[in-house]
DNA sequence: CTAATCACCTGAAGGC
DNA sequence: TGCCTTCAGGTGATTA
């Protein structure tokens, strides 16, 4: 489900309740989604401070950090009281906090998890640079794709190179950009990589500004839903006229996922 | 290195 | 109504 707007949105919501809170003690109701990395305990630590890396939630604690990845279907949901009514019908982890707060972890699927750790970038080692990282550059992201030959849907959905993006905005993305799904990374020339950089930096602040996208399961930490998915493009707009050139967008599978794209303004380089 | 296919899970939606 | 198939925001392992 969630891509970098929708975990940037939980991210900043939860910056507003965690931080100072102590952990008094964690329920796990589904073992798998709470993965113990490290001997220290969570419980008895305070919430320093969050923050996000891709999709990864990452809410540092004073010895050890917990990283969350909501994966499909999970959300992370603040309760502030007991007494707070609440939908969730699938949690699978709940973090009890000594004021009585709790932060619960609802996920419907069972993909999402929770790891506690003690170094956070040993974890994600293999992640690449935050797409909205201010230190990314057109320069650096040009040299990345020169360096494939992967077609570009695969590529973007890759989260070894530029880390945050999935299956709606990189369809999106590449739709306003003007590139086709199927270009090889590496054919794409240095003014349309540009392009894309900035068409990706647009679309992915846009959606934050819109709190994310809610197709089924994404809520942020208030329980809310999104509001990007009002403006979308091509993404589940297959059969409809393409805003640019009228043309049918079409659904067609690349890299495994369903992708959309208009077949007539988007270029394919091969 | 790249592409494709599973696997992990549940629930919603569509076909018959 | 009910059964069966397909599909879904993701990622990691395995197989060609």
């Amino acid at each position: 489900m969630p891509e970098l707007p929708e975990v940037e949105t939980v991210v900043r919501e939860l910056k507003a309740y965690l931080p100072g809170k102590k952990i008094k003690r964690i329920s796990v109701y589904w073992h798998k989604t709470f993965v113990n990395e490290c001997t220290q305990k969570a419980e008895g630590q305070t919430v320093h401070s969050l923050s996000r890396r891709g999709k990864y939630i990452i809410i540092n604690l004073d010895r050890s950090a917990l990283i969350v990845h909501l994966r499909m279907t999970g959300q992370l949901l603040f309760q502030q009281t007991a007494e707070t009514t609440i939908n969730a019908f699938h949690v699978r982890t709940a973090l009890h906090f000594d004021d009585g707060s709790r932060l619960l972890f609802n996920d419907a699927r069972k993909f999402g998890r929770i790891y506690h750790v003690v170094s956070v970038n040993k974890r994600l080692q293999k992640v690449g640079i935050d797409a909205m990282d201010a230190q990314f550059s057109a320069t650096d992201f040009y040299r990345m794709l020169q360096s494939r030959k992967m077609n570009s849907k695969a590529f973007l959905l890759s989260q070894q190179f530029v880390a945050g993006m999935g299956n709606i905005y990189v369809d999106e993305s590449l739709f306003r950009a003007g590139i086709h799904p199927a270009s090889v990374s590496s054919k794409i020339s240095r003014t349309d990589a540009e392009k894309l950089f900035k068409v990706i930096r647009r679309v992915l602040t846009f959606a934050i500004q819109n709190m994310g996208s809610t197709i089924s399961d994404y809520r942020d930490a208030n329980g809310k839903v999104g509001n990007a998915q009002k403006f979308f493009y091509v993404y589940q707009q297959q059969g409809k006229p393409c805003v640019k050139c009228g043309t049918i967008i079409k659904k067609i599978k690349l890299a495994g996922r369903g992708t959309h794209f208009c077949p007539e303004c988007q270029r394919l380089f091969i």
